[in-house]
RNA sequence: GCGGGUGUAGCUCAGUUGGUUAGAGCACCAGAUUGUGGAUCUGGGGGCCGGGGGUUCAAAUCCCCUCACUCGCCCCA
C-alpha cells in the first residue's frame, strides 16, 4: 500500500458518488424550503466547550471521539461531531432569538473520531433541520414529517421504520432514570459488563442494550410511560395523533434513547436493516433545554441529523450525468474558430466537451465514451463552407449546419 | 478501545505440496482506419505480491510484527 493513502476513515468523494450525495442535499434543501426552512451554515469547527457543555460529559461523543486541538493563539477548538451545538450557538452569538421562531437547514461536514464501518466514517456529511423556539408539539410534528417526506422522495421510505419514544420533560426523565437505577442497581449482577457501566454513566441507554441477558432485565424493567408526568404525555400523544393525521407511519419503541444529553420529550430515528450495524438514517428530538445550557435565554426546540452517505447508499433517482456535446477541431488551423465556438456553446447553456488531443478518431472514441449525445466537427472544409458538422451519435446521421442553424438543431436533440 | 475476516495490475480475481522472468478478464494506450465513435483483430504500458523482520538453497506461498480495508462490539448519522 502507498504512503499516499487517506486519513483512516476519510474517503474522496468521487463524481459518481458527488452525484448522489448531491441529489440527496438538494432534495433535502428544496423539500424543506417548501416547509420554510431558511438554509444556513456554520463554521465546521467551535471552540471546544461548545460541545463539552452541552452534549454531556459523560457521552461517547465527548469522552473519546472528538477531534479536539489547541490553536497557534492556544484557543481550546473541536471539530464539530454534530450540528446543532453549533446551531445553537449560532442563535446566542447572531442575536437570532429576537426573531423566532427559527426553522434552519443545514449541511455539512462532521468529525467523529470512531472506528470505521460500513456508513460509519471519521468525515461524514450530515443534513440538519432544526425548529427553534416553538414549544408545542407542532414543531415535532412538523420535522418529523419533513423528514419523512425527503425520504419519500430519496425513494428508501418504505425500507425504513420510524420509531418513536417520549423521554419526557426534565422532571420526569429524572424521576424515571431514578426508578431505572433501583431497578437495576438491585439485579446489578446479572448485567453485562458493558451496561454495569451504562448503569453510572447513563441507565437508559441499558434499554437498548443487545445483550440477551440485558434484554431479559429489560423486559421487566420500569417503562417511561409510567414516569411521564401529566404533561409530557399529553405532549406525547399530541405528538402521536398530529403524526396519524397526517398519515405518517410510525411504530412506538420505549426502549428507544438517545446518547446526547440535551434531549427530553420526543425522541426518534428513523431506522433500517440496509446498513448493517448501522440503522439510523435520520434522527433526532426535541432539546429544549439546550440553549439555556449554553447561556441563552431558555428557548424549546426540536431537529434532526440525517447521514448523507448512508442515505446517498440507500437512495434512488440521482440524476445522470449531463451529456455534453462533444466539439472536434480537425487539424491546427481550426483550434481556434473550435475554441471559440465552445465558449458560445456553452455562454448559451450547452455542456460542451472540448476535444484537446489526438486525431479524430481518439477524439471521436472519447465523445462516445464520456456519453457525449452528438459530436461536432470542425476542420478547414467546414470553415472554407462556413459550416459545422453535427454528427448525431445516438444515430449516427450527420449533417452540415450553418452557425445560425447550429443552436436550433442541437436543441432539438435533446 | 475490543474481537473476526481480507490484502497479488486502475477494477474483479487465479497463482498447485514453497521451485525459472508472477498470470487472466475487464479497463487504459497505440495500430489496422493520416477527417468519423460503438463491434472485431493485433500490439503495448502497467506489479516493492500492503510494509518490515524471520525460517529456507529458494517465499506471493510458512512464521512473527505492523499498516490498511472490511464485518461485528461499544456508540452513533
Amino acid at each position: 500500500m502507498s504512503r499516499l493513502q487517506p486519513v483512516r476513515g476519510t474517503h474522496d468523494i468521487l463524481p459518481e458518488d458527488g452525484r448522489r450525495h448531491r441529489h440527496v442535499v438538494e432534495t433535502a434543501r428544496e423539500l424543506s424550503e417548501r416547509y420554510g426552512f431558511a438554509e444556513i451554515s456554520t463554521p465546521i469547527f467551535e471552540f471546544t466547550d461548545v460541545f463539552q457543555r452541552t452534549l454531556g460529559e459523560t457521552s461517547d461523543v465527548v469522552t473519546k471521539e472528538m477531534y479536539t486541538f489547541q490553536d497557534r493563539g492556544g484557543d481550546e477548538i473541536t471539530l464539530r461531531p454534530e450540528y446543532t451545538a453549533g446551531i445553537a450557538r449560532a442563535v446566542i452569538s447572531g442575536g437570532l432569538s429576537q426573531q423566532l421562531p427559527l426553522r434552519f437547514f443545514a449541511h455539512g461536514p462532521m468529525f467523529r473520531y470512531e472506528r470505521p464501518q460500513k456508513g460509519r466514517l471519521r468525515q461524514f456529511h450530515q443534513i440538519d433541520a432544526e425548529i427553534i423556539g416553538v414549544a408545542g408539539p407542532q414543531a415535532d410534528i412538523e420535522v418529523i414529517c419533513l423528514g419523512a417526506e425527503i425520504l419519500d422522495n430519496l425513494g428508501v421510505l418504505d425500507r425504513t421504520e420510524l420509531q418513536i419514544n417520549s423521554l419526557g420533560d426534565a422532571e420526569s426523565r429524572h424521576a424515571y432514570r431514578d426508578a431505572l437505577v433501583a431497578y437495576f442497581g438491585a439485579h446489578r449482577d446479572a448485567l453485562s459488563t458493558e451496561s454495569q457501566q451504562r448503569l453510572e454513566r447513563n441507565p437508559l441507554r441499558i434499554l437498548d442494550s443487545k445483550d440477551e441477558g440485558d434484554r431479559a432485565l429489560v423486559a421487566e424493567a420500569p417503562r417511561m410511560e409510567d414516569y411521564l408526568n401529566e404533561d409530557s404525555a399529553s405532549f406525547f400523544s399530541e405528538v402521536v395523533a398530529g403524526l396519524n393525521a397526517l398519515g405518517v407511519s410510525y411504530s412506538q419503541n420505549p426502549h428507544l434513547v438517545r446518547g446526547l444529553d440535551y434531549y427530553s420529550h420526543t425522541a426518534f430515528e428513523f431506522v433500517t436493516g440496509e446498513l448493517g450495524a448501522q440503522g439510523a438514517v435520520i434522527a433526532g428530538g426535541r432539546y429544549d433545554g439546550l440553549i439555556e445550557t449554553m447561556g441563552g435565554t431558555p428557548t424549546p426546540a426540536v431537529g434532526w441529523a440525517g447521514g448523507i452517505e448512508r442515505l446517498a447508499m440507500l437512495a434512488t433517482g440521482a440524476p445522470e450525468a449531463p451529456r455534453p456535446i462533444a466539439l472536434i477541431p480537425v487539424g491546427d488551423t481550426a483550434q481556434d474558430a473550435a475554441m471559440l465556438l465552445a465558449y458560445e456553446l456553452r455562454r448559451a447553456g450547452f455542456v460542451v466537451d472540448f476535444g484537446y488531443r489526438g486525431n479524430v478518431t481518439r477524439r471521436m472514441k472519447r465523445a462516445d465514451r464520456i456519453g457525449a449525445r452528438a459530436a461536432l466537427l470542425l476542420g478547414e472544409d467546414e470553415i472554407e463552407r462556413g459550416v459545422i458538422t453535427l454528427r448525431d451519435l445516438d444515430s449516427g446521421e450527420q449533417q452540415k449546419l450553418t452557425r445560425d442553424a447550429l443552436d436550433a438543431a442541437l436543441n432539438s436533440l435533446y
